[in-house]
This record gives structure tokens, sequence and C-alpha cells, in this order.
DNA sequence: AGAGGTGGTG
DNA sequence: CATGCACCACCTCT
């Protein structure tokens, strides 16, 4: 292939002077495209610092030695990176965004990340995103060395090699002929709006893990501290339990009799039921446990509860806590799930457990102080994402007439007047309509509906038709969606987000199962993914309105349909309802035939 | 290091 | 034919 640039010897220029600054910048004001690249001394923009910020055309790297030259003090770098029209390529946009960000003030807008191109491109096949390395592979046949990244952690005072300028100045100079292949895929491939998408939101989630969230660490401690307590009152209560059936109790070094197995290890412990309590137990999980009737295994239900808390939301959490800004803030990846969602890590604030009496962990973040929580979320967005996909008659009809969805569905299954009190009257019948409401949008079949609601495997296929005959359109998109997938390799949203299926081989021993699989993802993918497109195109119009109103609100969280801000307090409740007004707007440029609702409220913790 | 089991969220 | 989607953290075990 040929390149603009030479990969062995990159054309670049180092500056350290403003002299030289304004000589070069002048080549930049008329280019289009620009790459932008940045070295950092870490991960962390609040603990860690610029020490280069690249900027290329491609066949010329210009790198800035920020040390020496303060991109604070320089409009014209700002010019051009908040410049609407000129294209800035970048490779995983958002880490670059906060460096900037924070350290420069300079918000960066029309960005092309190439990563994330990647990802609408593939979003199904492969579950991690791409590297640069990768990409340069893949696209250009190049192979990098990324060795001498590793080699600007933690430095702040030194002169660099011409090694690592070079390293600097290759990373910008392959982003464009990537640019140039990815181009042609996503428009023959029909994701050009959904990549726009994601460039437009990697600056919001940018924003939204700068801030981060606050945290009460005495709060929280606290909680952790009184689980402790009773989780080792369980556990000695459990090793009490077993103790006989242990012929040798061995010592630890101080004398006291050691527990004789590990209450922790699923091995130990199915050892234990299957060969000394007598049971015969398949897997130690807890859908297996409920169905048992015995004090050890209550005791070890009752410790795991507690000590799932503890493990997967202890102390771990508090290490998070940034030390510059006291806040925690957590990694959102915008192309985490296949089907569109976030993911998020470093903590995963998306499964932090609901409130409970004994652990009300959601109490523990609270907004910034002269500032109030302002959060919404989506009532059953993905029920009315699903009746608008099937286009449903009786499904839109009942939406709109605000009836009690699961109560109207085992109405019409059952032939029943749906009345204000169904639920009262008929709360089994109720919990088996909602069970095939829910369990329909991932593609449940009749076998697991009547294992979940606890009916013969016949009632359960009778339950399956009476709701297909209840809401006939709702079988026939299903259908439709399945097998589709299984046709073009594909399903899409109504947005136009697609996601990818790797075709199973006829010859695959397992390729029923794996075509059933597919069926299965395919019939979620829509509304699961529409869903997605309505939060992020909310949390952009949401974004470019605080700007351009200048309100005092700050984007912190998105928990798949819902998000969490914080906003002066004077404004909270103003505030409340453009929050709920933008979620709802975005999610109608989606759903057009069923009515939208968003659910706020001002409060002082994190809890809905 | 990575897989499998378990369990938290939407 | 087999039979519910999407994630991440922590644990044990190999």
């Amino acid at each position: 292939m040929e390149f603009k640039f030479d990969p062995e010897n990159p054309k670049y220029e180092y500056i350290t002077e403003r002299s030289h600054y304004d000589k070069v910048i002048k080549e930049l004001e008329n280019v289009n495209v620009v790459s932008v690249d940045t070295e950092t001394t870490g991960f962390d923009p609040h603990t860690c610092s610029l020490l280069l910020f690249q900027i290329s055309t491609p066949d010329k790297s210009y790198i800035i030695d920020t040390r020496a030259l303060d991109l604070k003090t320089l409009p014209e770098i700002k010019d051009i990176l908040e410049d609407q029209k000129k294209i800035k390529l970048l490779q995983n946009a958002k880490f670059d965004y906060k460096f900037i960000k924070k350290h420069t003030g300079i918000e960066m807008y029309n960005i092309y990340d190439t990563m994330l191109a990647e990802g609408v491109l593939t979003a199904g096949l492969s579950g991690k995103m791409s590297s640069l390395k990768t990409l340069t592979k893949d696209y250009l046949g190049l192979d990098m060395d990324k060795n001498i990244r590793k080699s600007f952690i933690g430095l702040k005072d030194i002169n660099f090699s011409e090694e690592q300028l070079k390293y600097a100045a290759i990373d910008t100079f392959v982003l464009f002929p990537i640019f140039d292949a990815q181009i042609p895929k996503l428009r023959v491939r029909g994701v050009v709006d959904t990549a726009k998408t994601e460039f437009a939101v990697t600056k919001v989630i940018g924003e939204m893990e700068l801030r981060g969230v606050y945290i009460d660490r005495g709060k929280w401690s606290n909680i952790i501290k009184n689980l402790k307590i009773r989780r080792d009152e369980l556990t000695q209560e459990f090793y009490d339990e077993i103790s006989g059936l242990y012929q040798y109790n061995s010592l630890d070094l101080f004398g006291n009799t050691a527990p004789p197995i590990n209450i922790n290890s699923n091995v130990q412990l199915l050892e234990l039921f299957n060969k000394r309590v007598g049971l015969n137990l398949p897997s130690t999980g807890d859908p297996i446990l409920e169905t048992v009737n015995h004090p050890i295994v209550k005791t070890l239900r009752e410790y795991r509860k507690y000590e799932k808390l503890i493990s997967a939301f202890g102390e771990s959490l508090l290490d998070k806590i940034n030390p510059v800004t006291k806040r925690i803030h957590p990694q959102f990846n915008q192309m985490g799930a296949a089907t569109g969602r976030f993911s998020c890590n470093n903590p995963n604030l998306q499964q932090i457990p609901r409130n409970q009496p004994e652990a009300p962990f959601r109490e523990c973040f609270n907004p910034a102080e002269g500032y109030k929580f302002v959060i919404s979320d989506y009532s059953s967005m993905e029920m009315r994402i699903l009746a608008d996909l099937s286009g449903d008659e009786k499904f839109i009809t009942a939406i709109k007439n605000g009836y009690d969805l699961h109560s109207y569905t085992a109405a019409l299954m059952f032939g029943l007047e749906y009345t204000e009190d169904f639920k009262k009257k008929h709360p089994d019948l109720r919990q088996a309509a909602k069970a095939i409401n829910f369990g329909l949008m991932y593609g449940m079949g009749p076998g697991r509906l009547a294992a979940q609601i606890n009916v013969t495997p016949e009632l359960g296929k009778e339950y399956m038709e009476k709701y297909f005959s209840s809401y006939p359109s709702v079988r026939d998109f299903l259908k439709k969606v399945a097998s589709e997938a299984v046709r073009n390799g594909y399903s899409a949203t109504p947005g136009g987000r697609k996601r990818w299926y790797k075709m199973p081989d006829k010859s695959d021993p397992d390729y029923k199962k794996l075509i059933g699989s597919i069926e299965r993802q395919a019939k979620n993918h829509p509304i699961q993914g529409t869903n997605a497109d309505a939060m992020k195109f909310a949390l952009v119009s949401l974004y470019e309105r605080l700007k351009r109103e200048k309100i005092d609100a700050y984007i912190l969280l998105s928990v798949h349909d819902e998000i969490v801000t914080e906003c002066n307090a004077d404004f909270a409740e103003e505030f409340k309802d453009i929050l709920s007004e933008e979620m709802v707007k975005a999610a109608e440029v989606f759903v057009k035939k069923v009515p939208i609702a968003s659910d706020p409220f001002v409060g002082d913790v994190w809890e809905h």
C-alpha cells in the first residue's frame, strides 16, 4: 500500500518555541481534516499531565511540547479543535478529549473516532474495541510498536528521543488511511448515521467521566461494616452446622479449629451437599438452593447475600475515589454492548444494588454542595418500543389509554374484562402475563415460560399461544426479525444501528443451537438497541441544551433507561422538566406510534 | 492468565 | 434442534 507518510521516517516538526509555532500554524488553518493525538504521563486526566499534543496532516505532524508551550495561550489551536467544520481524526477520542478539556479548557468538536467507527462496523462480532495497533495492521498491513508508549508513563522532565517523537507522529498519520478505508464501508453498510451518533456521544461521555459523582465515604463504610458483622455471624453459624459432618477438624497456627471447607468454593460445597448431607444438587446456584429445604442451605443462602454485597461493592469501590476530585469517575464504554447500550466499569455504577433497608448503597451517592440530583428514567420503555415496532393495534391502544399493561395483557389472554382493579382480582394471571411480556423481548420459549410461572409445559405453550392471538402483530414482528437476521447476517434498529452475527457452519454439530441463539439475540436487538439509540440522542441533545442555555447542570451517569444529573439547587425544579422533555423528544425520533414517558424527580440521593 | 460459577444491574 | 436479552465484579480452580 502507498502512504503519504514514510512509516520508517515520518515527517514531523517538534515545536517548543512560540516563533516556530507561529510559523507552522498557518499551514493548518486551511486544512479540512486533521488528526489529533496526545501523549500523557498516565490515564487519569485529574492526576496526570499532558506531555505532547500532536496535530497532523496526512504527511506532516506538528508535535507541540505542552510543557514548553501552554495550549491555553494558543488560541489558533482552540479555533481549530472547536471548529464545527474541520474534521478531527482520533483513535479513542474520549481519552484525548478529557486530557485536552481538563488541561486547556478546549472542547473539541466534530470528531471522527476510528475506534468507534470500527465498533459500529463490527458490532456483535467482537466483544472488544479495536486498538490502533489492530486497525493499523488490519487496514494498512503495518506493524506498530506500542512499547514506546510506556516510555511516556510517569515522565515529567525529559527530553524526548527521536524514537518517541516518531512514535507520536506515526500514531496520527495512520488515522488518515484508516479513515479513508472506513468511510466507504460505513456507507455501504448503511451505518453512517449510527457512527455520527457515536461521535457526538463521545464528548458527552468524556464530560460525564471528567465530572464524576460524589460518594459519601463514611456512610458507605458504615454500611459495609454492618454487613460484615452479619456476614461473620452467618459464617460462624454455617461452620457450626457443618462441623459434625467432618471427621477431622484441622487446627490453624493458633490452635483454633480451622473451617473444614471454604464456604466460597462451589466444588467443596457440592461435595458437602451431595456426599455428606445426602442431597443431590447439580449446582450450588440460588435457583437450585431455593428449592431445598435444609438449615445448612438456608444459612448458606443468607450468607451469600451478605458476602455478595461486601465483596462486589465493598471497600474496592472506595479505592476508586479520585484523590484530586474526591469523586468517582467510572468509565463508560459507549459501544460496550453489541446492542448499542453502554457498559460501565471501574467501578460499574450500572450495577449498584437498589436501596435495601440493610444496604442503602444508592443513598451514598449525593449531589455536590449547592446542587440537587435531577434524575429521570424512561418508563416501560422496552414495552413501548415493542408495541411501536410491531405496530400491534391493541398493544398500542392499551399504552395510549394508560392501562396497566400486564393486567390488560392477562385480560386479553384469558378473555376477561380489563378493570382498574384487575391486579388485585387476578394477581396470578397478571404475573403470568408479565412473565410473557418480559420474556418475549428476550426471545423466550414456552418451556422456559412454563418453568418460570410454575405451570406444566403444555399450559406454558397454551399461554404463549393465547398471548400471540391477543397481539398477532407481535408474533409477526418477532418472527420476521429472527428470520431476516439469519438470512442477512444482521439485525437493525429503526435508527439504523446494526448488529452483526457470525453465521455458524451448516456442518457445525451445534448449528441449530447457534441459529436459535442468533434468533433470540435478533428479537431483542431492535428493542434494546432502540432504547440505546434514544438514550444516546437524549444525552447529546441534553448536553447541547445545557451549553446553549448555560444551565448550571451536569450529566453524571447513564444507566440504560435513566439519566442522573446534578443541577444548581435554585434551578433544579425547572431543570426537572427540561431533562424529561429532552429524553421524551429524543425517544420520539424513533418511536412514532406510541407515547413516551419519562419520570423525573429532584432529590439528594440516587434512588428511583 | 483465563475459564467457569455466582449474582448484582437494566 | 433447543429453548430468555445485555452487561461487569469477585471468587475459585486449573
